[in-house]
DNA sequence: CGCCAGGCCTGCACGC
DNA sequence: TGCGTGCAGGCCTGGC
């Protein structure tokens, strides 16, 4: 499911229901995820209480007294809030049971999610530490851009989704990011000029953001049973449109593999 | 049946 | 010897 405005939206969608309250259980159905559910946690966490729930780049970080809740949707995973007696359904793998009747639970086929527990300040955490800047704060802009790509021969899509580089950029709005700032995938990093750094990085920010208005308006979906992500019902400028005709002037999309991921642009939009 | 999918870590081979 | 780089593989299920 996720790039960023996805998690983002999760974490809106949770935040009010988790933040205050006090855990009351732990179910680990499923310990196999992209590493090991730590069995520590059915200790761990009963008793405590959620002080915060955060972000950084797609993982999500729940603040307890005693340590962070880190947890990362893969390319499958949601988290909804349901009443404590709703049925399971196949690949529900993890519950946070909470002291009002309601549970956190993660869903996640693919098992491509985590669920693991750090200690100390979690910006430390391993999976963490190497992080680049996010988008959407002011530590990300066209000079982060344009200083990170010099003497850079790798195509810019695979610069872009370098998560030392920025982070929360997935493949959907790679792509998307690239066509509206009229750049194609795979140019050399290194030849993109200041100018076209600095749009690009306005690009970025512009798709995740309108991505993350786009999601609240599903919002409901993350707490209650149902529902689907906002995601497949948006219209995409070049992504999954290989051979259909171009949005703004009508050339067929082309298809390309960058990285081992499909890309999508237009020649004639995009130089 | 084979291929593809929103992520991301690891390991290997290569060229400079 | 070291780096940057580009791949392939792996973890999984499900849909076409």
């Amino acid at each position: 499911m996720p790039e960023l405005p996805e998690v983002e939206t999760t974490l809106r969608g949770l935040a009010p229901a988790l933040s205050g309250r006090t855990v009351c259980g732990v179910n680990i159905r499923q310990p196999k995820l992209r590493w090991p559910v730590p069995a520590e946690l059915l200790k761990l966490l009963p008793g405590q209480r959620v002080r915060g729930l955060k972000r950084r780049a797609k993982y999500l970080l729940v603040e307890f007294d005693h340590g962070t809740l880190i947890l990362h949707l893969g390319m499958s995973g949601n988290l909804r809030i349901v009443a404590a007696d709703t049925p399971l359904k196949k690949h529900d793998h993890f519950d946070l049971v909470l002291d009002n009747g309601s549970v956190m639970r993660l869903h996640d086929p693919r098992r491509f999610g985590a669920v693991l527990w750090h200690d100390g300040d979690v910006a430390m955490h391993p999976l963490l530490a190497a992080l680049g800047p996010e988008p959407l704060s002011d530590d990300f802009d066209g000079g982060t851009l344009y200083r990170a790509t010099r003497n850079k021969s790798s195509a810019i899509k695979l610069v872009i989704m370098d998560q030392r580089v920025v982070v929360g950029v997935g493949n959907i709005y790679a792509n998307e990011a690239l066509f509206r700032a009229g750049t194609r995938p795979q140019l050399p990093a290194g030849k993109l000029s200041r100018p076209r750094c600095e749009r690009l990085a306005a690009e970025i920010r512009n798709t995740l953001t309108e991505a993350i208005a786009k999601g609240g308006s599903t919002l409901r979906d993350y707490v209650s049973s149902d529902g689907s992500p906002g995601y497949f019902q948006q219209d995409y400028w070049v992504y999954g449109r290989a051979g259909e005709a171009c949005r703004r002037c009508g050339k067929p999309v082309q298809l390309l593999r960058l990285g081992q991921r499909a890309s999508f642009y237009c020649p004639h939009c995009q130089r």
